[in-house]
DNA sequence: GTAGCAGTTCAAGTCGACTTGATGTCAAGA
DNA sequence: TCTTGACATCAAGTCGACTTGAACTGCTAC
């Protein structure tokens, strides 16, 4: 049983245009063709449900491209992967502190009065620079 | 006391190519001239710490430029900055639970052995999708 | 007077992840 | 047979926030 470029894009929830794409930036292998157009293993979905799951968690599609490169052989790719997922983590944990002041800066924000607003949205952020 | 936009730049912290494009599109307003070139007034020092601010904050310039048409009139002022707070903060906590869940993810992910990674993978973003 | 630096303008480039548009091909159904 | 719809390629456009490059001007110091 094969799919045609449309039938994967329902089944994924992407855009045909997507999976062109993806297979022009190499992160999907040239499937073959019948009659000039790509006739897919559903094999495909799997690989495009761990792209959407990486993706999530912030990779980027050049490093996905990177990392299935050698998914075949383990160990290698394990520690590329484990390093990869690692840095990531590192990168999650700066963002939500970041995120977290940002919460409370506009917190403070929203207690700043009508008349000296520009004011105290400044000096609002001053306090938090200073932090 | 005037200074020049590479003064300004060095004290905001920010390249004067920066000043020039926040001027572009209505952001900062136009400085004087003298012999052609900018001469600020410190206190756009004051507004660009606002700026700054309101960046952190996940404002657009876009949004801040049309904040800032208005801030010297306050009552319609104060009213659009809070429902742009407001809606800012649904953003941020949006923001923060998606990136609590890819941590989740990430940490599952790390305990992935190396020989079944790929379908580890997998299961894993399946699991979380499913929740 | 000339070197050098800081300033000027304007158009175009950058990044990532796609989408859109133009133009063409192919197969299935009425 | 003809229409419709899905597919194909390729180049170019999109978004936001800038940066970069080329070509020029102007001021200061030696």
């Amino acid at each position: 049983m094969e799919l045609s470029i449309g039938q994967v894009a329902r089944e994924a929830g992407v855009r045909p245009s997507t999976l062109r794409y993806y297979e022009s930036i190499g992160l999907l292998p040239e499937p073959p063709r019948r009659s000039g157009r790509r006739r897919y293993h559903p094999d495909v979905l799997h690989r495009l449900a761990i792209i959407h799951t990486a993706q999530q968690a912030g990779f980027t599609l050049d490093e996905m491209r990177i990392l299935f490169d050698d998914l075949p052989e383990s160990n290698a790719t394990s520690a590329k992967w484990h390093s990869l997922v690692e840095q990531k983590l590192l990168e999650l944990s700066k963002l939500m502190r970041s995120i977290q002041s940002m919460k409370v800066l506009l917190e403070d924000i929203q207690s700043c009065a009508g008349d000296e607003l520009a004011e105290c949205v400044y000096l609002t952020g001053q306090k938090h620079l200073q932090q």
